[in-house]
DNA sequence: GTCTATAGCGGGATAGAC
DNA sequence: GTCTATCCCGCTATAGAC
């Protein structure tokens, strides 16, 4: 019993490192059982299908990013003080689980199906994410009309602030490339990250008042 | 021989569509055979094998964003103007061609001999990206010390600015689906990043206390 | 240049011994 | 639960007819 449950959390474990980085199609059974140090039979044992253990590693990722995020956006805070906690809660995750944004635009790139067969196994419409995000729309959009930052479409601004925070990591191979730039390094690196991109998203939306007709004059 | 070139190029085209939303290893030379609609061996016939096929359609991608920055880097601009430039050349590319982003990134993270095999074919060293960027990593520098822009580092300004140009097209997939929103709105609201983007940045690093002088250089 | 046929191999999956 | 052996399919690649 113990012995099971260790072999079935070497290979989910193995089969998250090997997923991860070749995608569905660029792994083989053969290679997740090498890096579980088991026999590949008993990855059928255990779960039946290649395509069953992949859906079990996505789904844990997919899972990750948004029940990370809901929580937060339903929460009372100050509008910059909510940028700030959803910049930091989006590059904690990604330190953590730093595959995560290649992996999950990887596979939703390459086939649609699995966004369509998340949200259906999630009981979802395809407004879900719309309502999640109607709150901080709304909240956007109110710190617009009080002149307090400049007028963007709320989606923009939510698009910005993903980018900044997962991007990097996708670029990970490249910047880290021969580079003797370590793990730590990075993560490091990406720590600092929460501040700036706090600072940069702030500073580029924010309507200052004496100014601020100039600044429509330019811009609007 | 009008044939010939025909057949070739057909195949070039279909490569690229099936390669470029599969990956290598999703890809199968029947896929690019049928959407080709040439026959299986006429692939080898051409090119041989499928990793050599595949490189034809990687470098050509690669190439594409390399030549189109390397260029206006050496240009003589004002330090605005250039960051507008950059932006607005990193967005035509991807408006052209929107699946180097995800082609790259995913390939490039998959299998890291590519980055490897790409830089020693063009015979350029680890340092290749780095001499690339002095210049424009030197006129940040510049800009911080005339305390006309924050203290930032190059790079990040460098990796923000690629950030929020490339990864829009990879969360394309989710904000396109099932959303009634087709091709045409799409790249609409691409060009419409072009400023907003400028803007963000911009207005992001900008020094609030010299914020009046710097606006003469603004749209020079 | 273009096709058909097929070699040869690797991958997913299963049967059955222990 | 774990292993070996094996089935079977699909893929790359090539041989050879036309």
């Amino acid at each position: 019993m113990t012995q099971n449950y260790n072999t079935e959390k070497r290979i989910i474990d193995a089969a998250r490192a090997v997923f991860t980085t070749k995608g569905y199609n660029g792994a083989t059974m053969q290679d997740i059982a090498n890096e579980a140090d088991v026999n590949k039979a008993l990855l059928h044992y255990y779960f039946r299908s290649k395509e069953k253990l992949f859906n079990l590693i996505f789904d844990e990722a997919f899972s990750c990013i948004l029940s990370n995020l809901t929580n937060l956006l339903e929460e009372e805070l100050k509008f910059e003080k909510k940028l700030k906690r959803i910049i930091e809660a989006y590059i904690d995750t990604f330190v953590s689980y730093p595959y995560i944004p290649n992996f999950i635009i990887h596979e939703l790139a390459s086939n649609a199906n699995q966004l369509d067969r998340k949200l259906k196994e999630y009981k979802i419409s395809k407004y879900f994410f719309i309502r999640r995000f109607i709150k901080i729309r709304t909240e956007i959009d109110n710190e617009i009309v009080k002149n307090r930052i400049k007028d963007i479409e709320a989606n923009d601004l939510i698009i910005n602030i993903i980018s900044l925070c997962a991007f990097p990591f996708l670029l990970r191979p490249i910047i880290t490339f021969n580079d003797g730039m370590y793990n730590s390094t990075f993560k490091i690196q990406m720590e600092m990250r929460k501040e700036s991109i706090t600072d940069l998203i702030i500073n580029g939306i924010r309507n200052k008042k004496h100014n601020s007709s100039l600044l429509r004059f330019f811009f609007i």
